[in-house]
DNA sequence: ACTTAACTTGATAAACTCTATCGAGTTTTG
DNA sequence: CAAAACTCGATAGAGTTTATCAAGTTAAGT
């Protein structure tokens, strides 16, 4: 699994959006500026996310973009299988995505069976966190670093 | 991390070469053969895991190649970071081949922290396995299919 | 109604990577 | 000295990634 730009812009996208979930909806200016992310490629980003159904967004003068569903709901694993497809190394072992390899005997095969163990390991973290749980990340470690700001000052 | 053809080639050639440890050299067309490789696109592997110390070449008429190091000195994850580059999913994460990120404070950055586990879940498995256990693997994996066909029949 | 900020859609292009293939040369064995 | 095999460097075609652009649609606020 190799999260590209895309990916990782995503994700970012949607920790800010997990931050304002519950408030109003989010203009992509706003999010592009909090991430560094290319406004043109964002757009097309978080309508991928729409049509993934994370995402909703609203028109108008004082539209923009939030989450259509619970943070604590929005696994890393499916936004990313949305995204950037199979999280598995190799094609032979993904469940989502399975795609056979060229070996003379997949079942025979030492390295799959390696591939496999690695893909089981990605996908038990990545299933289990959401987003909410990105967005505590963020917080405690924005609340741990201020207060070492606290403190050298 | 993400395994591609050349990643693949190149362990299923080490399983056939550790198979075949102790041995005479193996020539390329064998190799090629047993494991249904283009034989250019190996000898340029086969290349590679030798500029890496890996591998060793025998030239002239009946030449090829053998492991230069005992099977359980070698293993994945210094094959795949040498032919791949990083195990990491994203550069900001990576301990061998770091590279920056866009995101506004990687030390607060959420997605940074979680794909630091990912990372270090593939590592764990990959450092610690060798070419001596995948054709353990694969031997294990010989021997049953082999029972299995001997009870059917 | 009309202006304006913002989203929508689809096209496209530059850069890069991946997968392989080729050719000309060198080495070694028998 | 001929044959088999490795060596080295170039390169080409396909596909992917990362954007950027233009033209159109929507909806809020006045």
């Amino acid at each position: 699994m190799k999260l590209s730009l895309r990916g990782e812009y995503a994700l970012r996208a949607l920790v800010v959006l997990g931050l304002n979930y519950g408030e109003e909806v989010l203009p992509i200016q706003v999010i592009s500026e909090r991430q560094n992310i290319p406004k043109r490629f964002l757009e097309q980003i978080l309508n991928d996310l729409k049509t993934l159904g994370i995402v909703e967004s609203k028109r108008g003068v004082s539209g923009g973009y939030r989450l259509r569903l619970p943070p604590e709901e929005v696994t890393l694993a499916a936004v990313i299988r949305h995204l950037e497809g199979p999280l598995a190394p190799v094609g032979c072992v993904s469940e989502k995505f399975y795609t056979p390899c060229t070996c003379p005997d997949e079942s025979k095969c030492g390295i799959r069976s390696i591939m496999k163990e690695v893909r089981e390991a990605i996908v038990k973290i990545l299933e289990q966190v959401t987003v909410a749980q990105l967005c505590d990340r963020v917080k405690h470690l924005q609340g741990t670093n201020q207060a070492v700001s606290d403190y050298i000052i």
